[in-house]
DNA sequence: GAGGGGTATTTGTTCCAACTAATTTGTGAT
DNA sequence: ATCACAAATTAGTTGGAACAAATACCCCTC
C-alpha cells in the first residue's frame, strides 16, 4: 500500500468528484485549483508529484486524468468519507449538513480496518445520507438508480422520487431540510419557468420554487403516477 | 479559539499525560523526546514555540509544564480521544486493543461539537473502556475511585476488582484479553514474589503471574472479602 | 576547583505544501 | 498570419516540523 498524505488524498480525491461530475476523465489546472481553492502553481507541482508516483496521468497544458491506481486509492477516500457520514448519521443522528463537513476531517483519520467494521455495523448499505452510492470493499463505484434524472430536468407534471442530492453546501443542505425535503421525498413538477431560471413542484402539498442551478442538484427517479 | 495543529495538540497531550504520570508539573526535554518519538533538538525548538503560543512555561535546561490554557487544550484532546475510544468501543464491539490506535489518529479530526454529540450519546460516560477518566466538558479531571491501587501494591490476600489499565501497548491489551481480565474483573492477590518479581492472582479459579512493573499498569479497587 | 559525562540547545539542512510574481504557451478574433 | 488574452508553468520564498552534528551547560566526582 503505497504512503498517500492527507493532502495527496484530498487531490484525488477532488480529481475523481470533478471527473464524475463533469463526465469527463481528464481535468484542468484550472479546475483542480478553485475546487482545491489553491493558487494554480500549487496544483502544477502536485500534478506532477501524482505523476512521479503513478497516481495520474499529466501533460503540461492539457490536463489530468486518474491513472487506475490513483482512482482506487480515490474511491478508497471516496468510501470512507461516505460510511463515516451514514455512521455519524445513524448512530447520532445529525443532520445532513452536520456530517459532511466532519467526515471531510475524519476521511483521513481512520484506517481500512476501522472503515469495513462501519461497514458491517451499518449492514453493508449501498447509498449515505445524501444517496451518494457507497463504493463497495473491492473499490468498485456503485450505481444505485440507473435511471435518474434531476428535477431541472423533469417534466412538468412529472411524478418524482428524490434519490440523490450531490452539492454539499451547508446553505443547499440547510434550504433543503428547512422545505422538508430528503431522501424518499415523492413529488410532483408543477412549473417550470426557463426565462425566470425557477422550477416549482409540490411536495405533501406545498409548493417550493427553486432557481433551475440549484434543482439541478437534486437527483430524482420518475414514479408511475398514482 | 487558539489555533493549534495536530502537532501541538499532540505536544500538550503528551506533556499532561507525562505529568500525570509522574507526578510533577515539569517534565524534561528528554522525557518529552522520549516520549514523541523524536530528536531532543526538535522538542528544544517545540517547546520555545509553545511558549510564545503560552502554552507552556519553559525554562532553558530545566524543563517545561503546562500553563493553564496549555492544560486546557491538552485535557480537551484527552476527552476527544476517550469518547471516540468508548464511542467505538460501545459501536462497533471493536476489542480493547484496537480502539487505542484509532482514537490516536481521529483525536484531532474531530470538533468540539461532535465530540459533545458523542458524549450525549453514550449518556456522559465517567471512564472510558481502560478505566480512565473522560474529563467533563468543561475541562475538569474527574477522578473516579479515589481509594485507587495498583495489582502490584496489594497485599496478598487482598480481594481486588479491576478499574483502569494504564498503559496502552497492544501486547499488553492483548496479554489482559488472553487472560480474561477486563474492567470490573475480580480476584485475589495469591502470592508476590519481588525477588522474582512476579505477581500471582487468581481470577474466577484460574491463576495468572505477571511481573511486578507490569501489574503496576493494573489499577485496582479493594474489595471487601466475601 | 578542574574534568568529564550526560542533557540541552544551537546551527544548518531537508521535505512538504503552500504562496506570489514572472514567464511561457495555446487559442480565438481580426 | 499575427496579436492579445487567458490559462498554465516556472522560479523563488515562506513556514512548519523534522533531522544530524556541533556546541554549550549543569552537576558530580576527585
Amino acid at each position: 500500500m503505497s504512503v498517500t498524505s492527507l493532502t495527496v488524498e484530498n487531490y484525488l480525491k477532488a480529481i475523481l468528484q470533478i471527473s464524475l461530475q463533469s463526465g469527463s476523465e481528464w481535468i484542468s489546472t484550472g479546475e483542480l485549483a478553485k475546487y482545491m481553492d489553491v493558487a494554480p502553481g500549487t496544483v502544477t507541482s502536485m500534478l506532477k508529484t501524482l505523476k512521479q508516483s503513478q497516481h495520474v496521468e499529466y501533460r503540461p497544458y492539457e490536463g489530468a486524468s486518474l491513472t487506475e491506481s490513483g482512482k482506487q486509492t480515490a474511491i478508497r477516500v471516496l468510501r470512507r468519507h461516505r460510511l463515516i457520514e451514514l455512521f455519524l448519521f445513524q448512530t447520532l443522528k445529525l443532520s445532513w449538513d452536520q456530517i459532511h463537513a466532519e467526515a471531510e476531517n475524519m476521511e483521513h483519520a481512520v484506517s481500512d480496518f476501522l472503515v469495513d467494521h462501519i461497514d458491517e455495523f451499518l449492514g453493508f448499505p449501498e447509498t449515505d445520507p445524501h444517496g451518494d452510492p457507497i463504493p463497495s470493499i473491492d473499490g468498485q463505484m456503485r450505481r444505485a438508480y440507473p435511471n435518474l434524472t434531476t428535477l431541472a430536468a423533469s417534466q412538468i407534471g412529472a411524478n418524482v422520487k428524490i434519490v440523490q442530492v450531490t452539492d454539499q453546501e451547508t446553505e443547499f443542505l440547510r434550504f433543503l431540510s428547512r422545505s422538508g425535503l430528503k431522501i424518499g421525498s415523492e413529488g410532483i413538477v408543477k412549473e417550470k419557468n426557463r426565462e425566470a431560471g425557477i422550477v416549482v413542484s409540490e411536495w405533501n402539498g406545498q409548493l417550493i420554487s427553486m432557481g433551475i442551478h440549484v434543482a439541478e442538484n437534486v437527483k430524482v427517479v420518475p414514479l408511475l403516477a398514482r
